[in-house]
DNA sequence: AAATGAACCAACCGCGTCAAA
DNA sequence: CTTTGACGCGGTTGGTTCATT
């Protein structure tokens, strides 16, 4: 028993969005505001899916949006979150004002993960690889299939061709499962901006970022060279995220919000992960708190 | 100048989660 | 408790643009 599909497709426009089909979703959206995104479109006079009126809204109309080239600061900061968060892109996005989920998968699927691969990185597990180079040739061979798979494809959809292949079955990986603490509203993170001293969002580039020093954790090795054994948490803005607080030296930053430990609570909690003597503990467990 | 391949990115798809009925 | 509908997320696709031959 399948699910519904969302919207009837009969009669809808797909594709690229027009500039009245923008302006007619701005307007609407102004008006009435975001929301109830399934009735939306036949309000609006589109002749859209909902869904697809909330991704045009969310990734290209909304007001906040910053558009334009990934600032370096923005570059360090992906790379660190997607250490501790792997591929939830809204989180990370999340914690880059005005970007979106969309666009950082995409600038990490385009740039980043190359990146990382030349300078001897595995961008999914973060740590050293041994062969950049293979690792990059290989990749690059999958796309090439892939892409000739998808022309093959499209030429045989063109030619009305049925697809003939055994089809590979479709995997999908478990995801991790949130366990729930305490609640927060639906679609909200964490509020890690209480980190950074500001409030609101006006706020620029404020994150938190945790960081260990050293090239043996699998989160950490993004920064390299720097003494080995420290730990560091990091809280600040952006212009200076490479001030770390050495894990025995740590205070709390006096502009925390009094009365909330649980802040604290997780730092420690994540000292004494790193204090246990294997290494390699499931540290994504910790990941996995900081996401509830 | 044309052909080909690579890169980019907007949009689509399917599934999971949550809340209301 | 179960079902249903809406929403949000991450993976993937495919059209367009850019670079190379």
């Amino acid at each position: 028993m399948g699910r519904a599909p969302c919207c009837s497709k009969v009669g809808l426009h797909r594709g690229p969005w027009t500039p009245r089909e923008d302006t007619l979703l701005t307007k609407y959206i102004q008006a009435h505001g975001e929301g109830h995104w399934r009735s939306m479109p036949k309000k609006a006079g589109l002749l859209r899916c909902g869904k697809s009126c909330r991704l045009r809204w969310m990734n290209y109309l909304r007001p906040d949006i910053k558009r334009g080239n990934i600032t370096p600061d923005e570059d360090d900061l992906i790379i660190r979150l997607h250490a501790l968060l792997g591929n939830r892109w809204s989180l990370i996005a999340g914690r880059l004002p005005g970007r979106t989920d969309n666009e950082i998968k995409n600038y990490w699927n385009t740039h980043l993960s190359k990146r990382l691969i030349s300078e001897g990185t595995d961008p999914n597990t973060h740590k050293k690889l041994s062969d950049p180079l293979k690792e990059l040739k290989r990749r690059k061979n999958n796309k090439s299939k892939n892409k000739s798979n998808n022309m093959n494809k499209q030429k045989k959809k063109s030619k009305g061709v049925a697809n003939v292949g055994p089809e590979k079955p479709k995997l999908h990986l478990p995801k991790p499962v949130r366990v729930t603490s305490f609640s927060l509203p639906r679609n909200d993170s964490i509020d890690w901006n209480v980190f950074s001293g500001s409030s609101g969002p006006e706020i620029k580039g404020g994150y938190v970022g945790l960081e260990m020093v050293n090239n043996v954790n699998p989160w950490c090795n993004f920064k390299d060279g720097e003494n080995g054994v420290g730990v560091g948490f990091l809280v600040g803005d952006e212009d200076d995220h490479d001030d770390l607080v050495n894990g025995s030296d740590f205070e709390c930053q006096s502009d925390l919000p009094s009365g909330d430990n649980s802040l604290a609570k997780l730092y420690e909690e994540y000292l004494d992960l790193l204090k246990m003597e294997e290494t390699q503990v499931d540290l994504d467990n910790f990941a996995e708190s900081l996401l509830i």
